[in-house]
DNA sequence: CCTTGACCTTCCAGTCACTGGAATCCTTAT
DNA sequence: ATAAGGATTCCAGTGACTGGAAGGTCAAGG
């Protein structure tokens, strides 16, 4: 299987799987005699795994973890679930945080009646009143 | 006011204020006769602009649209609602994927018993049943 | 045998929004 | 005079790719 045909296998673009060999996240593939890659079921199955692991957010770091947990036979399923553990909190955060954005935007867009008027809530706001670095802008200079 | 005094008036580091220069965010600041940037008011108001429209998380580019319908009196609210609602949007798409990947995460780690045993529904997960993809990898090759 | 076109190779650059660090200069106080 | 605490520029790195150029390889058709 040449690399277009693994990319098409594992979902995976032919740069990403280059990309991944090259900063060591999977072994460098085996050569053809014209130089070209060459890719076997199991490595199409490593591929796959990353592609899903990538797809639940992991960074790399931890999907490089994930197969290291996943080739070791003798893994603890507990070592696997505090980093699964670890990564859903970091999803928790980020939900909040965007949450925190879309909830303050809705605000804002509501206020605006988004005419031809040039009045704006949302300009006003981001203009505008915000208590603690005002206190800081008084104190400094 | 010095570059460190506007810092902490706005609540940026120094660092992102110069970078907001050298990227044309801001215009150019005026400089002392040892070549130190100075920061009036208006400027540190238009940093607090800035980092409260990143808070929302829009785009530098974003910003610059913002900064300019801001400071264009004639504005009409309408376009400002328009560049608000796209930005709303793309929160929404992304709170939609994070919030999938966490869904799909939790069930995974509820089926983990995560104990000593190397048996663990995630990396099982990780690794099998892609049906789309397995059609895929039978038909090439 | 030659060409065409699809596929592959490497390498360099760009994305986004900063952030870190080195080397050097300015200002103020002791 | 010197030390500390700013400021300056410039270069490099982050994460995870993605785009593009210049060229090599392979199978099919004329």
């Amino acid at each position: 299987m040449n690399i277009g045909a693994a990319a098409r296998a594992s979902s995976l673009p032919a740069k990403t799987i280059r990309y991944y060999e090259e900063i060591g996240l999977i072994q460098p593939a085996a050569r053809s005699d014209g130089n070209y890659r060459v890719y076997g079921v199991s490595e199409v199955e490593t591929l796959r795994f990353i592609r899903r692991a990538r797809g639940l957010g992991f960074s790399v770091d931890e999907v490089a973890e994930l197969l290291d947990l996943w080739r070791d036979r003798s893994r603890s399923s507990r070592r696997v679930k505090a980093l699964a553990n670890r990564h859903l909190e970091d999803i928790d955060g980020k939900i909040d945080a965007l949450i925190t954005m879309r909830d303050t935007l809705n605000v804002l867009i509501e206020r605006c009646h988004g005419d031809g008027r040039p009045d704006c809530p949302i300009l006003a706001d981001l203009a505008g009143h915000d208590v603690a670095a005002d206190m800081d802008l008084e104190k400094s200079d």
